[in-house]
RNA sequence: GAUCUCGUAGCUCAGUCGGUAGAGCAAUACACUUUUAAUGUAUGGGCCCUGGGUUCGAGUCCCAGCGGGAUCACCA
């Protein structure tokens, strides 16, 4: 068992809630407690003498931060999910009587920044114009043991803001409670992906499950996390994908099918990578990768008004436009634009020269795709600031994909970039089973040569794709990055609620 | 995984040349019946991340480790 070192101030508080109950008061009762109101409504809706009579009982619960006691009378400030609101304990009106008790030790001494009260009262201003609850019921909901951190803020300022990242991260219950701008952060997260889910939902799509744990980890080039299943003695993996379980159900007869899949890929962390993060992936039979481009725009586009009310997200300072239509170019055009060279009909030896020049390091166990992509996000990729489809890759780099329909060697694919990063990577679904089952023992080549990445043949795919899949068209969006640059997020942890953190030891 | 950097009171942070640890807020006590970073007076509170080393003496210098951050590597 985990020895408890306690402070000064947390012995204290232990020493009040028995005093608590030595006052025959349960500081954690088990009754509803019928709150009828909440600190946003009283702010937004009361007017003053015009319908003050509408706020004569009003009840509501939550925490205390702060105190500014006058004596006879004090005030505090409530804060529940909803926001603060000031409210005003004056003796005479919560002790009515001879005994004073309640104000004088409950309130004055045994209360906390940081317990959670319930208060009756009702409604008014005070002097100095701030709407307050002046209450003359007042309960002990839960009292508070660890002391939180006291952020004090005037005039939008504010001051001893706690701001230590692994503090935030590590306790984000105490991060939530103490900073307004986080909780904000993560009500936009669901206000976009329920923006998101409507759209889909809207046009008809089917929201799916899929397995997480995978005896093949397929539909992207990763390693995985492994495990073990016990009862069948097989190794498991947990998925880094969820495409190909997808596109089995546009085979069994599904037109549109997405899913919110959390990904799990054993890679280093950092500012944008977090082990396990969520794709939102949909597939979509007898479209191809132009129609998805103009479903993307009109999906981000609204997932932008969701979240900020307009179409422009303001980036590291910069304005990010997410209105339709986005600009378009192809990958080659691209990489002639930022290095001059036209690589479009150059083999291996060539492209490896054409790195030379551009000083950009490569080894052996590359292939052409491999190649490419290192040109193109060594040079080009920073430059996409505003959203951009960069499209028609070479068909080495994508083994799910079909062949372009009328350009030799490349594939019909996009990625969408923005503010220099990829958010989304889409593509009309390759569903000819031979040149599939050709793909991947191209892959099993590259395996074989050194990359670890390549992708492992899955058989059971290659089957169903034999039933026949019709043409599709499929995507995958980085939400937890989207979801950073529509709410000005500097790193994927102030989007994920419990970013993985190494475990914690010593005193908690 | 590599390099740089940080770790001191519940929180934010000082700490000089190596000489027994400081402030504000929070806490405790008292005063104050419309304050708002409330105020005034007094008081308590420390495994200076951990472990070694140098030294008469280490929060401070050196080494190793743990944890965080940044950069890089890795990474659709």
């Amino acid at each position: 068992m985990q020895i408890q070192h306690l402070s000064e101030q947390e012995v204290i508080r232990r020493e009040k809630l028995k005093e608590l109950e030595s006052l025959g008061i349960n500081a954690y009762p088990a009754a509803l407690y019928p709150v009828n109101t909440t600190a946003a409504f009283i702010k937004e809706n009361y007017k003053g003498e015009e319908n003050k009579a509408d706020f004569a009982t009003v009840c509501l619960a939550g925490r205390i931060m702060s105190v500014r006691d006058m004596g006879k009378a004090s005030f505090a400030v409530l804060q529940d999910s909803t926001g603060k609101i000031q409210i005003y304990v004056r003796r005479d009106d919560i002790a009515a009587g001879e005994d004073k008790t309640l104000y004088d030790k409950v309130w004055k001494s045994l209360t906390d920044i940081g317990d959670i009260v319930g208060v009756k009262g009702y409604v008014f201003t005070t002097k100095t114009g701030e709407t307050s609850v002046h209450v003359q019921e007042l309960v002990m909901l839960t009292k508070s043991l660890k002391p939180l951190p006291v952020v004090k803020e005037k005039e939008g300022e504010t001051f001893d803001a706690v701001t230590d990242p692994e503090f935030k991260y590590r306790q984000r219950y105490a991060d939530l409670v103490i900073n307004p701008q986080v909780k904000e952060t993560f009500l936009k997260r669901t206000k976009m992906i329920n923006a998101i889910r409507d759209f889909l939902n809207e046009k008809g799509a089917i929201e799916v499950d899929t397995p997480v744990l995978q005896s093949i980890p397929g539909g992207a080039a990763a390693r995985p996390f492994t495990t073990h299943h016990n009862a069948l003695d097989i190794p498991m993996y947990l998925r880094i994908a969820n495409e190909l379980y997808l596109k089995r159900l546009i085979v069994g007869g599904f037109d549109w099918v997405y899913e919110f899949s959390r990904n799990f890929r054993n890679e280093g962390m950092d500012r944008t990578h977090n082990p396990e993060f969520t794709v939102l992936e949909f597939y979509v039979a007898y479209k191809d990768y132009l129609w998805m481009m103009e479903t993307t725009e009109q999906m981000l586009e609204r997932a932008a008004m969701a979240v900020n009310g307009t179409s422009i997200a303001e980036v590291d300072g910069k304005p990010i436009d997410f209105k339709a239509p986005y600009k378009r170019i192809t990958m080659f055009d691209a990489i002639k634009e930022h290095t001059g060279f036209d690589i479009s009909e150059l083999d291996e030896a060539g492209l490896r020269d054409v790195c030379r020049q551009l000083h950009i390091a490569v080894d052996a166990t590359m292939g052409k795709g491999k190649l490419i992509d290192e040109i193109f996000s060594e040079k080009c990729e920073h430059h996409y600031i505003q959203p951009t489809f960069i499209i028609d890759y070479p068909v080495e780099m994508s083994p799910l994909t079909k062949k372009h329909r009328s350009k030799a060697g490349l594939v019909e694919r996009f990625e969408l970039m923005v503010n220099g990063k990829e958010i989304a990577n889409a593509y009309s679904e390759l569903n000819d089973p031979i040149d599939q089952r050709e793909r991947f023992e191209e892959q099993v080549k590259l395996m074989e040569r050194g990359d670890d990445e390549a992708m492992f043949i899955d058989y059971d795919f290659l089957r169903a794709l034999e039933y026949g899949m019709p043409p599709t068209a499929g995507i995958g969006f980085g939400i937890d990055r989207i979801c950073m640059m529509m709410t000005n997020s500097p790193s994927i942890q102030d989007v994920l609620l419990f970013p993985m953190m190494k475990p914690e030891a010593g005193d908690y």
